[in-house]
DNA sequence: AAGTATGTTTACCCGCGAGTAAGGCATCTT
DNA sequence: AAGATGCCTTACTCGCGGGTAAACATACTT
């Protein structure tokens, strides 16, 4: 279907900056991948104002202030649409766990470190699209490959999980049950983090981590009667709805 | 389309096979209020398996094997059915807050039960709803009630998030945050508790509640300490694979 | 038996939105 | 110039699905 172009001239590319595609966006849209992208990211964000079936493509075509037909000229299909966002907010998480493999620290750390990641990945324009992307809504195809992706990411947190009760930088548990704890509690962040963007991706990602390693209950000696000590800035934040 | 029971065909009616009311469950389904929670229970199911918006009415209306204006005899419009399912999902929640509030333990106990609770309640029949009834979805005056009632429940665990704090039984933390990852690491469920229901909900809403509870960090003074000091020794099994 | 309330049906309406046809202009190629 | 290409438009098709009209069937009344 999506046929990458074989070989166009692909020297001559200096564009002269007449006319205006792109009406709004005349400047520096002209690129195909660029335009490309920014129909992808356009989707994006109407997916997560509105939801994937709330949106159509004349919503899209409209913030981009361009006609339907043109979207379907970068985007062969709706459902490609929700398929490439997803894909796009799910690369970061797995360059995470690429990245972490050659650290050399217990593997509780290389745990954060992905997950911290992965907190910022759902916090980020694509993170609804990561999350919510049902795979009833995609033709076969594109669902075995989304499945595929996430197994891939679940089974990657459990093998640090797992690799952590090894090198006891984590306490015994089950590798599977607090995956998906884990996993949850960040996809959650979906859900919540639109409008109140009081705190950065990376900053709640670092909270939740922090939860995750202490668990509820206090450590240490101190922690009973220092309870009313004073709380960390965060406290008086907005709520979310 | 799904057969509940072979159903006694009925033969000797002048209409073929369009009669008999009800026509397979015709024992005792006759009062009205059983009939409708039969619909949205059956609703529930539906929009559990393929989602709100890939079910339409006639999907509902075929699986309870009637047709539908039966369900509109019923129910008002589709998105009554998602917003009763919603409601009929988080009221054990809130008898759970309701519960616990006489107990007169520490506050973290009182939270732990009635996160126990929740992670039932979202690994219930109505358990996706619940979790997944998005108020775009919804009209107005619904979509204000649906918020409220997520608040209200978030508020609760808020609340015995701070006084757990007070009293000493959790360690010190942002109580919105910390809500929010509880939350959400249950709400959660609803997405992967679908077809293997080797745990029933109670169990997996237990096992969460521990590793809430405990954290990742290995307990005890033992491995506390070989936790803290790092050692990179086994870090690299990573690598193998 | 007629009248009424309740439940259920068949047959329809109709708007929305995914997707398409076909053509209009620029710019590039020859 | 005269195509050829690339990009974008207006103007459509068409099916799905939410919702309704109106008739039909049973079960109580009276």
């Amino acid at each position: 279907m999506n046929h990458r172009r074989p070989s166009p001239p692909a020297a001559g590319k200096p564009q002269p900056p007449g006319t205006s595609p792109w009406r709004a966006s005349r400047e520096r849209l002209r690129d195909r991948e660029l335009k490309r992208d920014a129909v992808i990211r356009a989707a994006a964000r109407e997916f997560n104002r509105k939801g994937y079936h709330n949106t159509s493509l004349d919503d899209i075509a409209a913030r981009l202030e361009v006609s339907k037909p043109t979207v379907y000229y970068y985007v062969t299909s709706k459902e490609q649409l929700l398929f490439e966002c997803f894909v796009a907010g799910v690369e970061p998480i797995r360059a995470a766990f690429r990245e972490v493999r050659q650290r050399a620290v217990p593997a509780r750390e290389r745990l954060s470190a992905v997950l911290r990641h992965y907190g910022e990945a759902v916090a980020s324009e694509f993170g609804w699209c990561m999350v919510r992307a049902e795979d009833q809504d995609l033709p076969p195809a594109m669902s075995r490959h989304i499945k595929a992706l996430k197994s891939e990411i679940d089974h990657g947190i459990r093998r640090l999980i797992r690799e952590g009760v090894q090198d006891g930088s984590i306490g015994a548990c089950d590798a599977k049950l607090t995956a998906f704890a884990l996993a949850g509690a960040l996809n959650w962040i979906a859900h919540w983090y639109r409008e109140d963007r009081s705190l950065s991706g990376a900053q709640i990602a670092a909270a939740f981590v922090t939860i995750f390693e202490g668990g509820l209950r206090p450590r240490g000696s101190v922690s009973r009667l220092v309870a009313r000590a004073p709380l960390p800035r965060r406290a008086r934040t907005a709520l979310a709805r």
